[in-house]
DNA sequence: AATCATTTTTAGAATGAGTCTAAAAAATCA
DNA sequence: TGATTTTTTAGACTCATTCTAAAAATGATT
């Protein structure tokens, strides 16, 4: 674990939003300001792979990066535009059994009107 | 509806596989010569918009376009990369509970490993 | 059909997220 | 410690997509 690694896990997880590799990498050259963006898409591939850390694929953007590894859905208002997350019990399991076959993993961004803007209507 | 459009939408629904923008305008080129890059992403995104068409937003790759606007969800093998659709029957209406609101649209990837690639193992 | 306004198309330049490269630095290990 | 492997770095590069400004097509109005 080098310290550019952690500086960038500690990005990740010190805040619940789900932020692009360009913040991470904004974040990350506070604490070592010789950081090099290669070295934050490096490791943000690593920790994706080693289940670390998961990916939102861009909706008309770069890709975010969310902290938990626990699977979830992405809810994006497409008013206001931001990202929360849901909870689906036992979706893999549903899934799984819909496809007949294992799931690896899945990615689940659902577009709605989030309830502030549904109020402000 | 200019010829432009008709051709894009042809070709989007001539076939069943997903195909990329670049792809798109290659064969769309094929019927209208002068066809221009731009033409293609102005309508395939206004085919968005319009509900015709949908886009599978890119896995490591460009975003791909679906020509059924029926919701479904797409599969994704990490062997061979191929593209399937599957259908969640009822999906919608179980998110919308789920998560307390109306949902507009939603995109639903699963990564797994295909049966041809299971069974190659 | 001629006029005018609006929309669409076009070619190519520009953008921007992400990848690649090759050399330096750091980590690992024998 | 020295040798080998892994990671980092800065910056060049790629490629999908967007932007631009001029030309063409379309549509509405007379």
């Amino acid at each position: 674990m080098t310290k550019q690694r952690e500086a960038i896990l500690d990005v990740i997880r010190g805040e619940k939003r789900h932020y692009t590799a360009e913040e991470i990498f904004a974040l990350s050259k506070l604490r070592l300001p010789t950081i090099s963006r290669a070295t934050v898409y490096n490791n943000l591939h690593a920790l994706e792979r080693d289940g670390e850390i998961r990916r939102i694929s861009g909706e008309d953007g770069p890709d975010r990066y969310d902290s938990s590894f626990i699977p979830h859905g992405h809810l994006f208002c497409i008013k206001c535009r931001r990202i929360s997350d849901f909870d689906y019990p036992r979706f893999t399991e549903s899934l799984s059994e819909i496809i007949g076959a294992g799931v690896e993993s899945y990615e689940l961004k659902v577009r709605y009107i989030c309830p502030l803007c549904k109020e402000r209507e």
